[in-house]
DNA sequence: TGGCGATTTGGTTATAATGCCAAATAACGG
DNA sequence: CCGTTATTTGGCATTATAACCAAATCGCCA
């Protein structure tokens, strides 16, 4: 593996790093209904703010999400939905998992 | 997020996260073209082969690999090729960031 | 201006991930 | 059976993540 794809695939790696976390996945679904702003989002989650936030910021930093400052408040946006493309080929994954073991216990 | 959302969520991220690192995103897209054994991606990869087996493991545990062993080899293959389709999303979302940097200098 | 709600940032601590080496296992060929 | 090759596993040091609290910012309005 050479300098280049070195480069390509830390590159990939880092976005998909940002989507690789229970929290930031449920933050990428929601924001895929519409903009919210932290204070919603952290209601929602039910965890502190500042950990919202910087999940927030994690997606944000690769570009998947972007933010916008409207008074006080802060609302993000989805801004890649093909992101949303992997959670069913991630669900179909998990699911041939599930029959997989099914089947060899039988 | 109760506690069905937090188990659905992490089951996505297991999977997720198990693409998230450089070496692991070239294994999947090598062995997109093919099976594979752990020697020829070892050299590719040139990094040592007790490493490379344990990406592989990681990849198999959440069932986007499998493994089949042939005497004294184990090939792996790939078993959930709509996880390729990230490539393409996620290129293009580096290539949006990279675009807007450069817009925001001009 | 003073204070309040919203958000981010810094600091700390706990946990997880990574990579290499060494050792264990497995399959083969002589 | 022994040595060799292929692979996995255990152990350890290093680095990266994650969560919370506290403190700093920012915008607003009385």
């Amino acid at each position: 593996m050479d300098a280049k794809m070195q480069n390509r695939f830390g590159a990939l790696a880092d976005v998909i790093k940002a989507m690789g976390h229970p929290t930031r996945l449920f933050l990428v679904e929601e924001l895929s209904r519409g903009e919210r702003c932290v204070c919603e989002l952290t209601d929602m989650i039910g965890a502190d703010v500042s950990t919202v936030s910087k999940h927030l910021a994690v997606l944000k930093n690769v570009g998947i999400v972007g933010a916008a400052k409207r008074g006080s408040r802060v609302y993000y946006q989805l801004r890649m939905p093909c992101v949303l493309n992997f959670f069913g080929c991630v669900e179909n994954v998990i699911k041939a998992r599930a029959e997989e073991s099914l089947t060899h216990v039988e």
